[in-house]
RNA sequence: GUGCCCGUGGCUUAAUUGGAUAAAGCGACGGCCUCCGGAGCCGUAGAUUGGAGGUUCAAGUCCUCUCGGGCACACCA
């Protein structure tokens, strides 16, 4: 059983229909995708397909006789299929022999940790970018929810089959980051007495005059009252770097590290930027007007061409992140990914037309935009702006309701839907809140297995465990969810939607809450509460594995 | 004004990427513990999927228009 139901069903009924050809049943000349379904009515089987739907307007034939062909040259051979029926407008409906679900079960026990790995992704290089919030300040739930959306994307992509770099690019130059040392400077002076005014457009948060104090009680007045170079240079390192680390430890604690730091700044220091821009020249993408240096980006689909050296002679952010983004396809990545907030969504043409003048395909960069979030606090919305310092960072959010309430919420729901995040459902330790009941699940079965454990009840080797037993209507029906897993995983990860695995999870939970209120695990009879534990061992180790993927972690008491 | 995202029961959202009777949670109402954890389970009420056309065997999903909400339209990053 190591491949996946679909593919030895999809082939049987591709067989059928080449058969079919062959007997001149259908004149048609390509079959199309055979397309699998998961039936959501029980009376409709396991599995349907709508071939014979599809088939209908190519071979000119009404979709039912289609089916009938179909079935009629299916292979009943097989040791997966109970069942087959066909059912109105002309949908096939499979139903699934129960000896060939229970080998699901061993497989489970006999792989654990790594049940759930497939190779869909077939080794295919991808780097993931996301966060690359600029160091002028703390992170907010904003940032948080990139976070984890990249985090958690990154381990279902790998546990697809696909070799995956996760990255943050610190913008640790440019003239935000020359205001934040001023900033902090300016506080560092008026600290210690020297009247120097704050820049207007300066950074207000509490964590300038933290930083400006730290300096201050580290080198006391040597920088006092003075405005050279060295002394702005000393500045906002100090200040990008103590911001940096801090950056680093909210993302730590919030599971989420990334394989490589790329700097801005040693675009720079390397000359990549003048290279790009060479470059560019020399394909005759680039031209002057009002004193700036213009990039055609409009002859690749953005709307206007972009300024890339600026009146003054300083290249623009654009600048360098297109020799970043170079510097991304040398590095031989088959595809990027960029985890973009929404506020960011008219950057995607113009770096789209960049990385085609550069000569690469489109496809090589694919954008997601992940939507905002909202605090909701006693229901009213919770103000959030970086400039003021008046937000709610994200280590404030991850000590008021905890990293795996935190990270759950964010991928509970479509990226691309606004997240609405009430803090007090999400405080709350009851079943408004959904991280619980999932919880409460793995910690149930562990408390069962303990409990079986205490009265000697001893799980058998795999061949001595006696499935069969297992025949209870919801014990069917936690065998085919934990049979879905697979699936869900290729899904998500094909489909770059962390929220399938979420739903899948909940799904899960709420299956064998279920059989676990009907059914008692422990029972006088031997036989049947080994396969019975085993079961819900097995429950354990998907719920575990998916736990895993999402970075919230598995209690085995609450 | 132009572009992108979103409109689904009272509220927050799902919907296997175009499939069959639109599914959960919260809230409301009513049930279930002599027994493995009641942070659980079961049931009832509640939806013309913002609106109008169109595409086809089939539309919450695709196209056009329209009405609401969010975001972006720098020689900032």
């Amino acid at each position: 059983m190591k491949t996946y139901v679909s593919e030895q069903i999809k082939k049987n009924i591709a067989d059928s229909i080449k058969k079919n050809i062959r007997q001149g049943n259908f004149q048609i000349r390509e079959i199309p995708e055979i397309i699998l379904l998961k039936t959501k009515n029980k009376s409709h089987g396991d599995i349907a397909t709508n071939i014979a739907l599809q088939l209908s307007g190519i071979a000119k034939l009404k979709p039912m006789d289609i089916a009938h062909f179909i079935i009629d040259n299916l292979d009943a051979k097989n040791n997966v299929i109970a069942k087959v029926e066909i059912a109105k407008p002309g949908f096939i409906n499979f139903w699934f022999k129960d000896d060939w679900l229970y080998q699901i079960l061993d497989d489970i026990r006999d792989q654990k940790d790594d049940y759930g790995k497939i190779d869909v992704g077939k080794g295919k290089r991808i780097q993931l970018e996301f966060v690359s919030v600029n160091p002028t300040g703390p992170l907010h739930v904003g940032h948080g929810k990139c976070a984890v959306i990249g985090d958690t994307l990154s381990k279902i992509l790998k546990a697809a089959g696909f070799k995956i770099e996760k990255e943050y690019y610190i913008n640790d130059q440019g003239k935000q980051i020359d205001i934040l040392g001023q900033s902090v400077q300016s506080r560092y002076n008026i600290f210690l007495g020297e009247d120097k005014e704050f820049p207007s457009d300066g950074y207000k948060g509490k964590y300038i005059t933290d930083i400006a104090r730290e300096i201050a009680a580290k080198y006391g007045d040597r920088f006092k009252g003075k405005e050279d170079q060295e002394t702005k240079n000393f500045f906002k390192e100090f200040t990008v770097k103590n911001i940096l680390n801090g950056i680093k430890k909210d993302l730590e604690n919030f599971g989420v590290k990334f394989d490589v730091w790329f700097s801005e700044k040693s675009l720079f220091n390397k000359n990549k930027i003048q290279e790009i821009i060479d470059l560019l020249n020399s394909k005759g993408l680039i031209y002057k007007e009002k004193g700036a240096l213009w990039l055609k980006t409009s002859v690749f689909g953005d709307e206007k061409d972009r300024v890339i050296v600026r009146e003054n002679g300083i290249p623009t952010y654009f600048a360098s992140d297109i020799a970043y983004h170079q510097d991304k396809y040398q590095r031989g990545f088959e595809k990027i990914i960029d985890v973009w907030g929404a506020d960011h969504h008219g950057y995607i043409e113009r770096m789209k037309a960049a990385i085609q003048a550069l000569g690469y395909p489109q496809s090589f960069l694919d954008v997601l935009i992940v939507q905002f979030v909202t605090l909701i606090k006693e229901g009213k919305e919770v103000g959030m702006s970086t400039r003021d310092g008046e937000f709610i960072t994200l280590r404030d959010l991850i000590k008021e309701v905890g990293k795996d309430v935190a990270r759950y919420f964010f991928l509970m729901r479509s990226y691309d839907s606004h997240t609405e995040f009430d803090l007090d459902i999400a405080k709350s330790q009851s079943m408004e809140n959904p991280v619980y009941y999932i919880q409460y699940a793995y910690a149930r079965i562990c408390s069962i297995l303990r409990k079986a454990e205490e009265a000697n009840i001893v799980l058998d080797k795999i061949d001595k465990i006696n499935f069969q037993l297992l025949d209870k209507e919801e014990e069917l029906e936690l065998i085919k969810k934990l049979l879905f897993f697979k699936e869900a995983i290729k899904r998500s990860a094909l489909s770059w939607k962390p929220h399938l695995l979420t739903t899948y999870l909940y799904d899960l939970a709420s299956t064998f809450h279920k059989y676990y209120t009907v059914h008692r695990i422990i029972t006088e009879d031997d036989e049947l509460t080994k396969s019975r534990l085993a079961l819900i061992d097995c429950t354990k180790i998907i719920l575990l594995n998916t736990f895993n993927l999402l970075g919230i972690s598995a209690p085995e008491s609450m």
